[in-house]
DNA sequence: GTTGCTGAGTCTGTCAATCAGACCTAGCCT
DNA sequence: AGGCTAGGTCTGATTGACAGACTCAGCAAC
C-alpha cells in the first residue's frame, strides 16, 4: 500500500524551512536562554559552552531572520553594547520549546526530574503544551492525528 | 538586573539533550516524512533530497536512539527488505512536529498558505497546539509564561 | 546461467561547518 | 599609561555534508 504522501510535493515544506532555522545544533539551546531572561553574548557563552564563533554566527542568523533584535543598551560607569531580545517571530515559539522541553523531560532527564519547567504567570501551575482540534476536542492519543495536504499543496511533477 | 537563571546550572538540561538528537538539519524533515506514512529509505530520499548517506545516517541515529525501529517486510516477489516505523517515544514528538509545523505556517509559508496539515481522526478538524496550564487555563499569550527552575535544578558550581 | 533490475545501502573525494584557543578592540577606571 | 571587560575576530585542526560512483542480495526474464 503506497502511502498517499508520495504523490504530494515537499518543496514548500514549511517544516522544512522552520528546520532551517531551528535545526542546527545549538540554535534552539541559545532562544532557551533568552527565554530564560539570559541576553547577554558573554553570559550566553558561558552557560552553553557554544564555541564564540558559533554564537556570534547563530546570534547574528536569528536577528537576521527576524527571531531576536539586537537592542543597544549601557549600564552605568560601562559604554554602550548590545543585547539580544525575541521579536514577536521569537515569543511564538514558546510552543516549540515547550513542546521539546516536554518531550525531552519525558525520556531524556535524569532520575531526580527536569531542571527547567515553565509556569502559567497568573496561577504559577505548570504549563503543557496539548493537542487540540479546533473543535475543541482533546487529541489524547498521539495516534489520533492525521497528516493531510494542506491548501499550499502540490502534486508531485514526477 | 542580573537574570535568576544564571544561578542554575545547565549541564541537565533536557532541551539540550532533545536537540542532540532533534537538533541536526534533516531529523525533523525524516520524521515528517515517517509521520506521513513514508517508510522506506528510498522513497524518503527522493522525497526529500537528502543524500544517502546523510539519511542513512539521521536513520540510525534515530533507531539507536529509540525514535524509531527497523522493521522487517516482504513483498511478494521481492526479497525480504526493511522498513522504519515510530516507536512510542517518536510517536510522541507530534506535538513538536505539529508545533514546528504552527510556526513556519505563520511566518515562513507561501501565500497559498501550508502544504501540510494535521486533523483530528475522529472529527477531521484541523488539530493545533495549545500552552495550557495544569489547572486548565488556556495560556493565550507567549508572555503569560515564566521559565523556573524545576526538581533537577542544580546550582551553578562556578 | 548470465544478464539486468531494484532497494538499500557503502566508498571516495571535495567543500563547508564546528571547535578550541589565541588575539583584538572600544571605552571605562585607576 | 596600563589594566579590565564585553563582545567579538582570526587561525588551524577536526568533523560533517554532499554528490557521484560503486556494491550487494535476491528476484526475474532471456
Amino acid at each position: 500500500m503506497r502511502p498517499a504522501a508520495l504523490d504530494w510535493s515537499v518543496e514548500n515544506c514549511t517544516i522544512a524551512r522552520a528546520m532551517e532555522i531551528l535545526g542546527e545544533r545549538w540554535t534552539l539551546v541559545v532562544l532557551r536562554e533568552v527565554f530564560n531572561g539570559v541576553r547577554r553574548f558573554d553570559d550566553m557563552r558561558v552557560r552553553t559552552g557554544v564555541p564564540r564563533q558559533v554564537l556570534a554566527n547563530r546570534l547574528a542568523m536569528l536577528v537576521e531572520r527576524g527571531v531576536l533584535r539586537r537592542e543597544p543598551y549601557r549600564e552605568p560607569g560601562s559604554r554602550e553594547r548590545h543585547e539580544y531580545r525575541l521579536t514577536e517571530m521569537g515569543l511564538d515559539l514558546w510552543p516549540v520549546l515547550v513542546a521539546v522541553l516536554g518531550w525531552g523531560d519525558r525520556y531524556l532527564a535524569d532520575p531526580e526530574g527536569s531542571p527547567l519547567t515553565v509556569a502559567h504567570r497568573d496561577c504559577g501551575a505548570e504549563v503543557r503544551v496539548e493537542l487540540r482540534c479546533e473543535r475543541g476536542h482533546e487529541v489524547a492519543r498521539p495516534r489520533d492525528v492525521v497528516p493531510r495536504p494542506g491548501p499550499g499543496a502540490r502534486r508531485r511533477a514526477d
